[in-house]
DNA sequence: ATGAACGTTGCACATTCTGCAACGCACGCA
DNA sequence: TGCGTGCGTTGCAGAATGTGCAACGTTCAT
């Protein structure tokens, strides 16, 4: 829509190939070589752009210091929160949002079931983290060095029957989890509750989140529960597609 | 030099700090809003920039794609050369510049000393991963648990008295040089020979190489080499500058 | 129903970008 | 030493391009 930006842009694909010279540029772009030069310095000055020892132009730290910046300042909750409420309001089911935080995990959005009984969570609580199916999806990322160190450390309190017993057990489940790209937690914390997650990841493909919903028995049976899997998986991709920074669906 | 473009530019820190509506991109850039539209419009088009469900501008994919790219196109050899023939040219020794690779530290460049005595070492070649510096560079930033991993895996051959014993002294010895920001080899793999290394940096701070100068004792002793290492500090400063998208000095 | 806030469109004006041609400079070859 | 080539750079005149305006269409909230 504007020729002049519209010929500087195409100018940062064409450089993150390698570096190049002025008249490299300018016959790649279809230009002058006054205008590329032109270009170049409006790119140079903004940083996005810069000149090595050999006076060729590469794609300069403006670029990594803005994606970086960006990412910061993104606010997974603020992006997963419309997806959430559609979530619950097709199921019904209190809906979890989770991430991990210096050794714990820690919800940090909550939609309430809307059937009578409700469980018991609250937002900037920490997770019971060797049951959670929110906890084991951002644990399953980790590298496996740091993994086996974590489970190492980790008490495991046997909640229920169903509860993961010990390091071993955790680690196994972990690799599961990370195979498969989902998560349950089957009475695994309080005897009636299920679980189903799926991960919510950065566009470095690296998981940043995990949402997670979850009904009482007397509600719905696990087997029903599971049922929803393809929904909660279609709605963490939906966020995570958000999130990295490409335009949501439709 | 380019309204246009600057104005385009100037959109992506603004946005960088959060999503922006229209009106305030138009506000902050001080034009109108349908010049503000047409430039969100160009942005978009190439992918820089997306508009989220809320209808409110946001940095896009495309922006952590191309710093992304760039960085893999990016040849740390080709930009370290200069600097390592004019560190050579100072100082007359050998010159090694290494990085980690599949669990093994490998020379990719090296210029010879200008003595003629010269160490035996080659291109390509796999380092002692538990005694040289380069190697020491390299591990130093592993995060802590995946240094522990390695450590424990590996075998620590006595080439000479003073090679690595184990792997808790490696360990150890690792802290050390991830404080102190370089690291020495003094007859630990030869007996004679003496190296002195620091590490070279990417965009974000992690260690992607690291360089090393190594003579032999019978041209200096481990003392007058050791009085090089701020010369090879700051070598290692300039090609991490010029690595990570800063001008080169000067 | 009514108004405000916001994104969007078409248009006439002139600001801004463009390509040209000429210059300066460094490098390599004779 | 001198010439030639390749590259980046500059000033300029013409015109294409971007600009702000004013008016319209929507969507919300009151």
């Amino acid at each position: 829509m504007s020729q002049t930006v519209d010929r500087a842009l195409s100018i940062l694909p064409l450089l993150a190939e390698g570096p190049a010279d002025l008249g490299q540029v300018a016959d790649r772009l279809g230009v002058h070589k006054s205008t590329a030069l032109r270009l170049l310095r409006t790119l140079h000055e903004h940083g996005l752009v810069f000149r090595q020892s050999d006076q060729r132009y590469r794609l300069g730290a403006r670029l990594f210091a803005l994606a970086q910046e960006a990412v910061e300042n993104l606010d997974v909750r603020e992006i997963a929160h419309p997806h959430l409420l559609a979530l619950n309001e097709k199921c019904g089911h209190t809906v979890h949002l989770a991430v991990y935080e210096e050794q714990e995990v820690l919800y940090i959005d909550k939609v309430e079931s809307r059937y009578p009984v409700r469980m018991y969570s609250r937002i900037g609580k920490p997770v019971a983290i060797t049951v959670a199916a929110v906890a084991k999806l951002l644990l399953a990322d980790f590298p496996e060095a740091e993994r086996r160190a974590l489970a190492e450390k980790l008490d495991y309190p046997s909640y229920t029957s169903r509860s993961t017993p010990n390091a071993a057990a955790f680690l196994k489940e972990l690799a599961l989890v990370r195979e498969q790209g989902w998560a349950t937690d089957l009475g695994g914390h309080e005897e009636s509750i299920n679980c189903v997650g799926a991960p919510i990841r950065g566009a470095d493909g690296r998981v940043v989140a995990a949402m997670s919903v979850s009904a009482p028995n007397v509600v719905v049976t696990a087997e029903e529960l599971l049922k929803l899997l393809p929904l909660v998986r279609r709605t963490a991709e939906a966020i995570s597609r958000e999130y990295s920074g490409h335009a949501p669906e439709k």
